[in-house]
DNA sequence: TGACAATCTGACATGGCGTCATTATTATCC
DNA sequence: GGATAATAATGACGCCATGTCAGATTGTCA
């Protein structure tokens, strides 16, 4: 993904094994400390290699939250396709959806959590994760409106409302998963679930 | 509220003049950009005064963000107040809290995207905005309970929902009003109510 | 083995930060 | 109004993290 396709294939062993080994790092530091005290010279002293080959991999750190965040889109994507695409009970589709997405969030919790602080810092990465949700958003959106041109929905501005509840989704996220100890994931997943259902689909739960 | 009581009157002319100056040329550069370029240095050039003459008022910038913060919290909490203490139609005081505190959010909101941006770099900072954004889970928390107790609302865990719902408002702050130019304060709030109502009191709008 | 490319490193320049000792400016009192 | 004490502002300093070299080291082929 993040390859050039004109790339020799044979080569790249040791090159991708140390890109490997800083990610690790990262992720192995942002589990229990928060972004701000992510320093290069700390994270390579981790890997056990020099300062400066940091800068061969990723020209700073907000690059490398950058690579964080194309590992976390894929694993999202796939919780929350489902309700997106699916066919079938909208309510059971959202409900699981929402399950599966809340437990992606749990895991990658603390990551999720240095990304978007990380995004204060820098403007690229905030622009990335921007597009990012704003994707979330507009196929939200596009749900509603899908729903609701069958009625299962009642009017409403489904663009705000999609906002709404992903910018929920985010807060809630980065409440009660974004350090360890991390909440009960399942109590979270309720509430949310509760939300969004009543919101959309009216009390039929 | 920010002074010690044991002050003399008399004798700080001056130096809160310089400190208001402060505070306006902050406020200023935030409208328009980022917390992250916002240097010691610049911040200083448009008050006029040297670089050195910051550190008499503000130990640092976070802690000029805490006092932005301190000024925040008074125009939210008169905003908000009616729905928490008020006797009356549930639905209207919160219709109308939701409204004024939509119009409080429209009119700060870069200084509001500002602060949250800051607390991703400086703990203390982070502290205090998790302390009054808390303050504020609990009051919606109690607000709730007192409700659920005479069969207004539904039973539900109070607490995650109230945490739900201040996460979306703030995620809606600063997605809609954080950066000029803002969105139309009056359809965010005619989402935010609809989210709110539907979830708490049910279909009665 | 020789030699070429990939990988790593020590050393440097930059820029913002926060802190002095010192100077300039107020404010107060006689 | 002028002297004096307190307060405010300044220039210069050291610190730390950053990002970038040129050069050394490593690994891999012919």
């Amino acid at each position: 993904m993040t390859e050039a396709p004109t790339k020799p294939v044979t080569k790249l062993r040791k090159s991708e094994q140390t890109k490997r080994a800083i990610v690790n790092a990262a992720r192995e530091f942002l589990w229990n400390k928060p972004f701000r005290e992510l320093t290069v010279r700390e994270l390579m002293s981790i890997t056990g290699t020099s300062r400066p080959a940091f800068y061969q991999y990723f020209s700073d750190l907000h690059r490398l939250m950058e690579h964080l965040l194309d590992e976390l889109k894929n694993e999202i994507m796939v919780a929350a396709a489902p309700w997106f695409e699916g066919v079938g009970e909208p309510v059971e589709l959202l409900s699981r959806s929402l399950e599966d997405f809340v437990q992606v969030c749990y895991e990658q919790g603390p990551f999720i959590r240095a990304i978007i602080e990380a995004c204060s810092m820098d403007s690229k990465l905030e622009s990335a994760w921007d597009n990012f949700i704003t994707g979330f958003d507009i196929a939200v959106c596009q749900r509603i409106q899908q729903d609701q041109a069958v009625g299962l929905i009642p009017p409403m501005s489904a663009m705000q409302v999609a906002i709404s509840l992903n910018r929920m989704d985010v807060g809630v996220t980065v409440k009660n998963f974004g350090r360890v100890p991390r909440s009960d994931p399942t109590a979270v997943a309720e509430s949310l679930k509760r939300i969004w259902t009543l919101t959309l689909y009216g009390p039929t739960a």
